[in-house]
DNA sequence: AACCTCGACAACCGCTCCCTG
DNA sequence: GCAGGGAGCGGTTGTCGAGGT
């Protein structure tokens, strides 16, 4: 890591509005960038007469303003699918969500803060390693598995869980090395890491892109994720 | 009606990555 | 090879509205 003292801040800080945007910014950004396009965030503000941070405009940009932005609730699918990806990436919100179109890092992150995370902790799975707790739920009443179960797509804890435990009189024991056992990767999960690359030229994003590909497929090959048999 | 609590989400901040000179 | 700078990422905080007491 490289720290460098004395850096200048990305903008001048005393001149910089701060908070909730109001739409006269909102449509003097969307202007802007409709005109000129994306890039140079540093000097953006300026030249689109906001008196924001550069990396707040991003911000709204890439969060609010994009004309592709899928907004409302997310679907089970969607849903299914972050759990999914959090088991194989982690918190690489930025990937997770170019597997979800329309939606954002910053999207997925509070959906995964305020829905899933509880979700999981409530069935007895650590939502950070997607491993079952100490305290195994009861696989006489494997319903707290439901969500991470179903395989079709919903998501919905109130209906009856599909697989987990085919035979319900299997121990705790059985199940818990049942899933320790499992290695799963990209390649069973047949999913496609690929992240969609935008439609900016190629340069700095794709050869981001294609590093963090790199390191993600690497962490994959030997990655022992459990939970993740959960959802085949 | 007033107050409190909690959830959702927008936005900020600090850090890291990676390119360029 | 190194330092500086821009862009992006993820954690955290702030704000607001809904629901409960």
């Amino acid at each position: 890591m490289r720290r460098t003292a004395m850096r200048k801040p990305c903008c001048e800080k005393q001149d910089t509005n701060k908070g909730a945007w109001t739409k006269q910014e909102d449509q003097k950004l969307v202007d802007y960038i409709r005109t000129h396009g994306e890039g140079c965030w540093r000097t953006l503000p300026k030249a689109a007469g906001l008196h924001r941070c550069g990396k707040s405009c991003r911000l709204r940009w890439i969060n609010y303003l994009r004309p592709d932005i899928k907004r409302g609730n997310f679907s089970p699918d969607e849903e299914d699918l972050i759990i999914k990806l959090h088991a194989l990436l982690g918190n690489r919100w930025s990937l997770i969500a170019g597997r979800l179109p329309g939606r954002t890092d910053n999207e997925v992150k509070n959906y995964w803060n305020s829905h899933v995370k509880k979700k999981l902790i409530r069935m007895g799975i650590d939502p950070n390693n997607h491993r079952l707790n100490q305290t195994l739920p009861s696989p006489r009443n494997p319903c707290c598995f439901s969500t991470v179960i179903t395989s079709s797509g919903s998501s919905d804890a109130s209906k009856p869980p599909k697989t987990l435990f085919a035979d319900n009189d299997r121990s705790e024991s059985d199940t818990a090395s049942c899933l320790e056992d499992k290695t799963i990767g990209s390649r069973e999960l047949n999913l496609d890491l690929t992240v969609a690359v935008p439609s900016l030229s190629p340069s700095n994003a794709d050869n981001k892109r294609h590093t963090t590909e790199l390191k993600v497929t690497e962490e994959l090959e030997s990655e022992r994720c459990p939970t993740l048999l959960l959802f085949r």
